[in-house]
RNA sequence: GGCGACGUAGCCAAGUGGUAAGGCAGAGCUCUGCAAAAGCUCCAUUCCCCAGUUCGAGUCUGGGCGUCGCCUCCA
């Protein structure tokens, strides 16, 4: 059983889905008009590992994430760039794809994109006009907020309590400042489509609930995204989409919260962040996806490098424990990480054991997404991973550090599980371990220590044990 | 001005009435020619401040102080 907090009743609700084993989850995506940030990830990074854990309890979950790819920006930034939209917001959203398959995002179910459902924008669009809830301005076409009496139920927002002065733009012409686009009409020279009442392109709220009615249908289990699209981008969509459709749009409101860089929340309106990609060319991704998880989803987290260098070190202890097990369990496995892995699924799937360390982990997610205290109980199991061994438990202590691991996707890539790659000849070491040891027997301990040095310098790391001389690759 | 969130050790952070999880960093010990690894141990009498409720509060109530988010495109 699952516990959720859900934003529209500000209580943390027992989940239930509407339609039993079928979960249906549509999450709003990003708007690829500049490069992706670490903020986005942390967000859809959330999505990813609730995603895994209703799988874990037995769920069918569908996962929608739109991608809005027109919009005032991206059309803003085609025209510096002297680029056709379609390619800037290609751009962006390839270098986003490729950030997610680093951080271990599995893709989403469907990835519907906004200028492929003009159509059924354009038919919702239409019962809204029909209906009195949305007319035709001059400039394009607004939704009517005063036509939909909950509006400010899900943020919690008094209508009449709005600073509405900032929200009327000079070139529009609504009925009311609360009012918002579903259509704007197009200026010379912008891409645009048909429609019976003049060519424009879409509004950004309706795509959501065009998309979400289209594809999904309501209600939807969950609707999540980011926590600022409370207001106003959910709170539009449940009024287009219930001033239609029977209400509610969805069950389940959830929304991640804020990653905040020098206490300002990262934007790119601000533009006050790294590049995703650039980012993770320098930070583990690894480690980004144990930093977020460390933290609960709904707090606003600080950038701080100084904790992801810790995230770096913490990744490399679940690691080692992790290694430790599984070489006592299934021996044979020391260096193949893509053997590794084909034993994991093997194993994890021939067994349904659940011992404390699962126990512990599922009982942490399942009140309301606890990855903090799930990674706590993983942490404890890695302590004792020796200790399993000793006592001979090491396969099911394997089979179970190996099951907690992948419900937070924290090996999510063959890579993360492999011995880092050499350039030096494992023979040759081997060797030069001999010449060292001849030395060190014969007390020529310079020798010695410039072997030492010369394997260093390859990152290889010598142990002297009881047992003779052992080796790892430095990270 | 309205609505909301947060404030726990050097850093990060879990914890909504029963006596402070976990990670990083740090310290000591075992082992050791050196080094590392590994193991063991230690590291908040205290949770922004002040009142109050209670047998008992980080956890509830009231009041401060500070930080952030939303009210305009934003995960």
């Amino acid at each position: 059983m699952l516990r959720l907090y859900n934003t529209r009743t500000r209580k943390v609700e027992e989940f239930k889905p509407h339609r039993g084993r079928d979960v249906r989850i549509y999450v709003c995506g990003l708007t690829p008009s500049a490069e992706p940030h670490l903020g986005h990830a942390r967000s859809f990074l959330f999505f990813d590992v609730l995603r895994r854990y209703l799988r874990h309890l037995g769920y069918s979950v569908l996962y929608v994430q739109n991608v809005t790819d027109i919009d005032d920006r991206s059309i803003a930034a085609s025209l510096q760039e002297g680029l056709p939209v379609f390619e800037v917001v290609a751009r962006h959203f390839v270098s986003f794809k490729r950030s997610m398959q680093r951080l271990g995002v599995a893709e989403p179910d469907l990835e519907p994109r906004a200028t492929e459902f003009i159509g059924p924008i354009l038919t919702m669009i239409e019962k809204l006009v029909e209906s009195g809830h949305a007319y035709v301005s001059e400039d394009g076409i607004y939704f009517r907020v005063a036509s939909f009496s909950r509006y400010g139920e899900l943020s919690g927002k008094h209508v009449d309590e709005l600073m509405v002065g900032a929200r009327i733009a000079e070139n529009e012409h609504k009925n009311d400042p609360l009012d918002f686009a579903l259509w704007k009409f197009a200026k010379p020279g912008e891409p645009s489509w048909d429609s019976e009442w003049g060519a424009g392109r879409p509004g950004w709220h309706i795509e959501c609930s065009a998309m979400a009615h289209e594809l999904l249908g309501e209600p939807l289990d969950i609707h999540g995204g980011g926590y600022d699209l409370v207001f106003p981008h959910h709170e539009n969509e449940i009024a287009q989409t219930e001033s239609i459709e029977r209400p509610p749009m969805a069950n389940y409101w959830v929304h991640g919260g804020m990653l905040l860089f020098e206490q300002k929340k990262m934007s790119k309106s601000l533009g006050n962040y790294e590049p995703l990609e650039k980012l993770l060319d320098r930070v583990d991704p690894q480690a980004v996806r144990l930093w977020f998880l460390q933290t609960g989803y709904r707090k606003p987290i600080n950038f701080n490098e100084e904790a992801l260098a810790g995230a770096r070190a913490g990744i490399a202890k679940l690691r080692k424990a992790w290694r430790t097990l599984f070489n006592a369990a299934f021996g044979d496995a020391q260096t193949d990480g893509h053997a590794l892995i084909e034993r994991i699924h093997e194993v994890v799937w021939a067994t349904q054991d659940y011992d404390d360390l699962v126990a512990r982990v599922d009982e942490a997610l399942s009140d309301d997404m606890n990855t903090a205290a799930a990674l706590a109980a993983l942490f404890d199991a890695a302590g004792k991973a020796e200790e399993y061994v000793r006592r001979g438990e090491a396969r099911q202590a394997a089979v179970a550090f190996t099951y907690a691991l992948s419900l937070l996707n924290l090996f999510a890539e063959r890579k993360w599980l492999e011995e880092p790659k050499l350039e030096i000849d494992p023979r040759l070491i081997e060797e030069l371990i001999e010449r060292r040891n001849r030395a060190r027997a014969e007390k020529d301990f310079a020798t010695a220590d410039k072997v030492r040095a010369e394997l260093a310098a390859q990152r290889v790391l010598l142990h002297d044990t009881r047992d003779g001389t052992t080796w790892s690759v430095a990270e």
